[in-house]
DNA sequence: GATTTCAAAAATATCCAATATTTTTCGAAA
DNA sequence: TTTCGAAAAATATTGGATATTTTTGAAATC
């Protein structure tokens, strides 16, 4: 466990333990395919035994976690094919989502999408500097901050749900990118500079490529 | 509850509670909104009040149910919104599921969708002749594996999942146009078998109207 | 040496009962 | 009426216990 303690969102023990074993998934520090055990969890992040099966249950609807019937819960497996697969859907989701809310955002839209960028860069900036995984998990949160804001004008809180389940699955890729030092920081700014253009124009065509090209970055791809 | 026993499927104690509530959703027997108090629930299909919290929550990931952090659970809301919603996503993840389908599938998959169909049309004539919950139910789940079979050469884990998770959103609205009698069967039967040719001469822009036709008709569109 | 078998150990799934916390309800006071 | 607050209801969580299932590892068999 990086962090710690129960923040404003994490009120309720389930929650916490959620974003906790959510966060050490991400960081790889629960590592794919890995068992996980009811009674090891316990040692590591508390909590009684139904609380964290129930935990275990929602990270398994956001397809961070596998269950298997009478054989325990373990890390979703995290292949090659997966992230095809999940890069695939994080296109399919993500641009039908900017593409409607190309069409419905209204200006606090925009106004959002630019807070959210500007956010963002700031966040570049710190973890371009100092690497570190405060830095690196601040800057994740600031790049799904943006892909969420990005959606939220779509007007389905269906597809926003579902971008946002793809999105997380994402996370640890693009997380295991960074470590590895294989991200273009100055490619990445330019694609974002463009793509806030390309939605303050409602640029239909640009920004679903940009967001194409950077989906595709943030997976290697 | 309509049925109950565990059937071959359902190991477990929550995957039975599961099934027997998801099916009373469906049904309506359990109405949208209506909240889902633990002790109740208990009385009614029995199991711990864990098993049943955990049941909840799994249907919550299935967007049957909602869950309300301090404030319990309830059936998902059934607006017009929230049919447009559904309507939306399923069409645009079936169709890119049958549209990839039909690159990939082979003809063992042609045969399970001919088998699927051929399945629905007997459950059709069944429910047509006698319609009751039980004929319901049977013609409810070979629509189902319709549309599961069709997606299943898409070669993607993750649309099929979530493309069966908004169909099954989908099938309370279907079941009460059943009920309410608003269901031309000549036209599906129709639609159905010009699917079926399409598909079996990968006549794709065919096959994707008539899928589209056929949801939005599932939805009284 | 490889495979099968089977009992012991580990882990999962479940239940019951108890308690803290939070939300809801409802009647009395302002 | 509206507001307030105490009582009631419901949720969230825990601890401990038990049945069942899976996994493990060593002995027996081929």
């Amino acid at each position: 466990m990086i962090f710690g303690g129960r923040s404003r969102e994490d009120e309720t023990v389930v929650a916490m333990l959620a974003s906790a074993i959510r966060r050490d998934i991400s960081f790889g520090v629960l590592r794919p395919d890995e068992k996980l055990k009811i009674e090891a969890l316990r040692q590591s992040y508390g909590g009684s035994n139904h609380s964290m099966r129930e935990t275990l249950r929602m990270l398994a609807a956001e397809g961070l976690v596998e269950a298997t019937s009478q054989r325990g819960f373990r890390v979703t497996s995290a292949t090659q094919e997966d992230l095809q697969d999940i890069l695939m859907m994080r296109l399919e989701t993500e641009k039908l989502g900017l593409s409607r809310a190309l069409e419905r955002g209204d200006v606090a839209w925009e106004a959002r999408v630019v807070a959210a960028l500007h956010a963002l860069n700031r966040a570049e900036a710190a973890v371009v500097a100092n690497p570190d995984d405060v830095t690196a998990l601040e800057w994740d949160e600031a790049c799904r901050a943006v892909s969420e804001t990005l959606l939220s004008a779509c007007g389905s809180p269906r597809l926003i749900e579902v971008a946002g389940k793809f999105y997380n699955q994402s996370r640890r890729f693009k997380l295991a990118l960074l470590r590895e030092g294989r991200i273009d920081f100055s490619a990445r700014e330019k694609r974002l500079e463009a793509l806030q253009k390309a939605v303050l124009t409602r640029d239909g065509a640009s920004a679903l490529t940009l967001l194409e090209e950077d989906i595709r970055a943030d997976l290697g791809a």
